[in-house]
DNA sequence: CGCATATTTGATAGATTTCAATTTATGTGG
DNA sequence: CCACATAAATTGAAATCTATCAAATATGCG
């Protein structure tokens, strides 16, 4: 199952690429990391609590949820990734997991061995740069997620989830938005800190600003009137740096 | 006020080798780094929301908190920094503040120029590697502080933060701990989305525990009873691996 | 002492949870 | 394609937790 097919990575390069500048030879060092496909059922874990990782996931395609849980073993999602996210890319120099990684959706993973990945890290500084920024844009987005749960009421906790989720698939356009979103009520309950019986109450309040979630389509008719209520802030996000703008550790071939 | 003094770094090497195996030849180029001391008093923000900054802060005293807030302007603290942490590394790879910084107390900075870091990380990758994984550590914490926002009462909310501060200032022993905190109520209210009315209401419920918290000094009595009550596992902080229990980019010397 | 900041206390309002029941969707085998 | 079983979403009523408002008390400091 192991691939030698460097095509299989061009969309972890695609992701690497939006945030990181990096040169044809740094690009090619990436797609010819070997890489195992996986295929993850809806509710399955694939990471579990303090399990000792030997590879890093790249989720294909599919919805995951990192899940922590409190003592009564409440759960509480502190992280949603989708398609061209590696939710756990900081296995690479920490690799006890401390929380579990979970399929929300059927899902399909690219398994990276960290013997590989470090191999490749040390002899491309820019490309050790590259995966250090990953890490720190998820840690921009947590940090958020604490602001969102501790400092929102439940409607604009949902309402900030779900325009965060809009902007990171690239879904809005002409103020207004619709993407799929493989969760439950419970699932969104999960990831706001609230009970699902007030989501599903919180929802028919959105409902009533036009926006809808049914069958996983979630539509927004008026994004600005949700952003507002969201408080939504897109800054955090990092969407919107060019990659050249920013520094590398090695500096690039003049171009 | 530029220093060559490597003994002023010191205690950021401690840090870094506290978590991360370096060689000789690594270490000494750490302590090479050029830094710059300055002073920054309470409740002055030495990292503004926004800012593209252009220096790494190492904390040598002193407390601070990194600040979010709502639209409302309602604050919340995303991370806490004691003496010996980095609250912005990640900036060396990101470079725009998305949370100010903010000095809960007097506090003595190191500043670290981005340029001498990333020429040091590019140079030496076991380093950029420590960098990387100290910025985990803080991620992981940061996820904890999703799950006790999101998933926890008042006093268990209070209970955690005190347990987790209290294991990383080290003052555990004897069933008991005592240390230090120069924080108001209302910071704490910051720190763990509560207001501080119910602050001081939770802080009394835990007096009753044995766990006091005057003149910036937090003393309980029975740390077992709180780690029960703030549902404290410390494994997230990482502390108890060992540094050379963990892979390195290049592989070091034989010892 | 007197001002400014921090903490405590009480009473009340509001938000969210809990519990329980019902309805609606979804999937599966016959 | 229906019938059934299961999961998901909705609704109502009551309980609980947390916020808000306002006032009183304590604490630190010049």
């Amino acid at each position: 199952m192991s691939s030698t097919n460097s095509r299989v990575l061009q969309p972890f390069l695609d992701r690497l690429t939006k945030r990181s500048d990096l040169t044809r030879t740094e690009q090619e060092a990436v797609l010819s990391l070997p890489a195992r496909e996986i295929q993850v059922e809806r509710n399955e874990d694939f990471v579990r609590l303090g399990e000792i990782v030997v590879h890093a996931n790249f989720i294909a395609a599919g919805l995951v949820g990192r899940f922590d849980q409190n003592a009564s073993g409440e759960r509480q999602i502190t992280a949603l990734h989708i398609p061209g996210d590696m939710p756990d890319l900081f296995s690479v120099v920490q690799k006890t997991a401390t929380s579990a990684l979970q399929a929300l959706s059927p899902a399909t993973i690219l398994q990276l061995p960290h013997r590989a990945v470090r191999e490749l890290a040390r002899a491309h500084p820019a490309v050790a740069e590259a995966f250090w920024r990953d890490c720190i844009v998820d840690a921009m987005i947590l940090a958020q997620w604490v602001v969102n749960v501790g400092r929102r009421n439940a409607r604009s906790r949902i309402a900030h989830l779900l325009c965060e989720m809009a902007t990171r698939f690239g879904a809005v356009a002409d103020g207004t938005a619709e993407f799929h979103l493989t969760m439950t009520q419970a699932h969104l309950a999960d990831a706001t800190g609230l009970t699902p019986v007030h989501v599903s109450r919180s929802l028919g309040s959105l409902r009533e600003m036009g926006v809808t979630f049914h069958k996983n389509v979630v539509c927004i008719a008026d994004w600005h009137l949700l952003v507002g209520v969201g408080e939504f802030d897109p800054n955090y996000l990092q969407e919107d740096i060019k990659p050249e703008e920013r520094d590398r550790m090695v500096q690039p071939p003049a171009r």
